[in-house]
DNA sequence: TATCATTTTTACCGTTTGGTCAAATCTCTT
DNA sequence: AAGAGATTTGACCAAACGGTAAAAATGATA
């Protein structure tokens, strides 16, 4: 029996991958986020994504063995952009600049992956069925570990008492909301369906809430 | 022809409603918001909300005559409840007080309705196809007015200058995340399924947030 | 208790869904 | 140009889906 390069029957389990394999998973990972991203996972259909793909269902299935697959292979690719933004706060800055910085950034990532966030935003609302896992243990570990500089700044009086884990819900709320609810944001504000030019606006707010001050203290008049 | 009571074959359209009717009508009811809030319209199954209320399909189908009635029922409820403590902002208040109180009676209804809020969640993840219009004309309008409201405030120097209708969103945002993602936040937290005593720990971060102050000014040390 | 309307069930229908299979076609290498 | 492997297709399947029809069972009322 000659060693061959393709011992699976599954095309991504291969070592290495053809052009076509390359094209075509990408392909099917596009469609079926646009789908997965709009109706759920259980509300996504095969022959939507297929459709989305401009690919028979027999054949994308060639290169994903069922639905979970490419939902989970979806999920994971979305962690990472996910998790990026909060690696990047640091101890040593200004608790001012490593605030402003993460809003900014992912605000950021609401604007350019909207899907995504609407992937992820679905997956929460199903009860998070296929990553449950990972807010028990990576996700909380890593909160756990930036909550802690947050508390550094509280005990340094750098930064107000509060839960610093509730300040960054506060800050995955108010950012994936223009990407999650962009419909509502867009009919309230008179936009057109297209158009996202409410990002400055939404960035200029979120700097006022969270680095200045709202309501100014009770005058004594 | 006599006229009786129950002309239609609809027995929702009777005139009025008989004891089974209302005790069978609310049950579905329920068992529906259980099923879409978790996985949209799409993705809930009639068989599971006929399973969940108790009731075999055909009998749920005797007072609904389809899955989109059903949803639209519920959605009609909803926005009512959604829209009340909107209604109670007041130009004639204190800032601090006004919007103190619509962040406390927003969470409130968060903790209250979480599946409601989850289900106007889906609505808005699918692109709000059947509460587009409501978004477009009744709660612009009514953000509008509100929203002059706060532009009031901000003339007045009581308010720091922002765009109101973003500090609307973020209310919102901020105060349905507890409902939305309360798998996220429960993981994150470390709390068994059903506990939620998360929302004391968030009305106190959203009182810091939204009406005292994060980040000191800098100090000049 | 007889009657009639209301409610529930049983049996079903056509379509959609996730997924399989083997044959046919294409692509790449030699 | 031929052979081997990679890719694509069409035909198909069982289960789940939304929904219907008619008969059976129940409830209210007189």
């Amino acid at each position: 029996m000659t060693q061959i390069s393709a011992s699976s029957e599954n095309p991504a389990e291969r070592r290495s991958k053809t052009r076509i394999q390359k094209e075509n998973e990408t392909r099917i990972l596009l469609a079926a986020l646009e789908v997965f991203s709009e109706n759920g996972f259980r509300g996504a259909t095969l022959d939507r994504i297929a459709a989305t793909a401009k690919m028979s269902k027999p054949n994308l299935l060639y290169y994903f063995k069922n639905k979970e697959e490419i939902h989970v292979a979806l999920l994971t690719d979305l962690l990472d952009v996910w998790l990026a933004p909060l690696h990047e706060i640091s101890p040593h800055g200004e608790q001012a600049d490593e605030i402003g910085s993460y809003i900014r950034r992912t605000l950021e990532s609401s604007r350019q992956f909207p899907r995504e966030s609407r992937l992820f935003a679905n997956e929460m609302l199903a009860g998070a069925p296929h990553i449950g896992d990972f807010l028990q243990s990576e996700l909380k570990q890593l909160v756990d570990e930036k909550a802690a500089i947050f508390q550094g700044w509280i005990d340094e009086r750098r930064l107000a008492p509060c839960d610093p884990r509730h300040l960054l819900f506060a800050i995955w709320s108010t950012t994936q909301h223009y990407a999650d609810f962009s419909v509502q944001v867009r009919h309230v504000l008179g936009l057109q369906p297209g158009d996202v030019s409410y990002y400055e606006e939404a960035l200029s707010m979120l700097e006022t809430l969270f680095l200045s001050r709202l309501v100014p203290p009770a005058s004594t008049d």
